[in-house]
DNA sequence: TGTATGTATACTGTATACAATTTACATACT
DNA sequence: AGTATGTAAATTGTATACAGTATACATACA
């Protein structure tokens, strides 16, 4: 067998698929932009092939709108758009805390426990960058915790797309202590084994972090669509 | 070679995807086969191009799973799965209920009524066909109504891959007659103007008939996976 | 006899060639 | 001038060719 380099195991592909996917989250790629096939092929210097196939996977993933025989271009979203993507996440979030509350066990209680403990004295700093990650380990751990992965593959998929939006969300001023005081009343609600508590804490936390999002989204607004790029400007 | 009659505008990627995934649908390519695409390709008399392009978009939606340099095989549901799925729909069904309740105006609800009503005699006349496709123009009703076209599209994608066995479902003795008077429930909440109570009783109605379905399933076991096709008349 | 290995075969991954169609632009016409 | 039309360029859709890799089966070896 070959033992070598086996991390060859992506195809190009695969490669290409995550390196579009990537640009668009990144805003290199700016929605409403054409994607054409020849350029992609010449800039990475391979054939269009596995380029279309990409697009066909990214079309479904809801990133690229295709035209027959005109060509893709960057799906942009609209703020209805993010009002419906942002409802359905947190229904699902919400169902996901209900299942958890059921499910969580001793030590995965006290593993939130420490990481929102982590999280307050990270707002305390102001670090929205690292509240954000932690932030996503604490969900990361009871999304786990309700032991449906379609669920859980389901809301990574809705989340991938605004991530970026969500870490703009964090950063208006006293959002980050309010997260974690929400996260302390979840954890009561998680401790009680209280699902319904805990479905509808999410669901408020949710539906007022949407709000404090197009909020922001209003004042940059460029027409009707948005643009997920938020490094500049 | 140039095509006879050029009146579709749909591209040859497009049909053979929605010709591989009926198949898949209907059975006739079951669960754990494998699908080759030079077989494809010969069986329709077309290039191998579309249908790999097919194929990605198939993955992305979960009726294939490809294993790079192997080939592709149709997605095998464990039960675990069914499970999820359904969890996952009637959680979506009932956030779309309580959405519904909101809006849904005058007419809609007379609307609601006269297909309800149909079901009813439907029912009593033991029409499982029929009962099965003004069961679905109910359901889209309210799902329109509720004003979501990601939470509309979601649930449709959700359904598609349970279609068939949500038919098996109904199959079931008496089913039918409980489906009537659940929707009688629901329209009662819908009157009310009571999304919580619409909610609900989504959800639980979605609940049942998951277990219904389980239940049938577990007769008519194939080892851990199970195959969609029920049409054995 | 059972395991290992080599080779033939088939299939996937990628590149390239070609066909069909859209888009852009220049030209002609009113 | 403004619109219509025809042609060229660009772009997508499809077919085919070719290379790399996995699978199957036969053969050799212990």
């Amino acid at each position: 067998m070959k033992n070598k380099h086996m991390e060859r195991h992506q195809t190009l592909r695969e490669k290409i698929l995550e390196t579009i996917r990537e640009a668009i989250l990144k805003g290199n790629l700016k929605p409403g932009e054409k994607v054409a096939e020849p350029e992609l092929a010449e800039r990475f210097g391979i054939s269009r092939t596995p380029i279309r196939e990409a697009f066909r996977q990214l079309e479904s993933e809801g990133y690229l709108t295709v035209i027959p025989r005109k060509g893709a271009v960057v799906a942009a979203l609209s703020e209805r758009d993010v009002q419906e993507f942002y409802a359905i996440k947190s229904i699902l979030e919400g169902y996901a805390a209900s299942l958890a509350a059921r499910n969580l066990t001793e030590k995965e209680l006290e593993r939130l426990e420490t990481v929102n403990r982590k999280l307050r004295s990270l707002a305390e700093e102001g670090d929205v960058r690292s509240f954000y990650r932690v932030h996503n380990e604490f969900h990361e751990i009871f999304l786990k915790a309700a032991d449906n992965s379609k669920l859980y593959g389901l809301i990574h998929q809705l989340g991938m797309k605004f991530n970026r939006l969500r870490m703009a969300s964090l950063s208006v001023n006293g959002r980050m202590a309010i997260s974690v005081d929400e996260h302390e009343k979840l954890l009561d609600a998680f401790r009680r084994k209280d699902p319904e508590t805990a479905e509808n804490l999410v669901k408020k936390t949710a539906s007022i972090g949407s709000k404090v999002l197009l909020e922001s989204m209003m004042n940059n607004h460029h027409g009707d669509t948005v643009n997920l790029n938020q490094d500049k400007h």
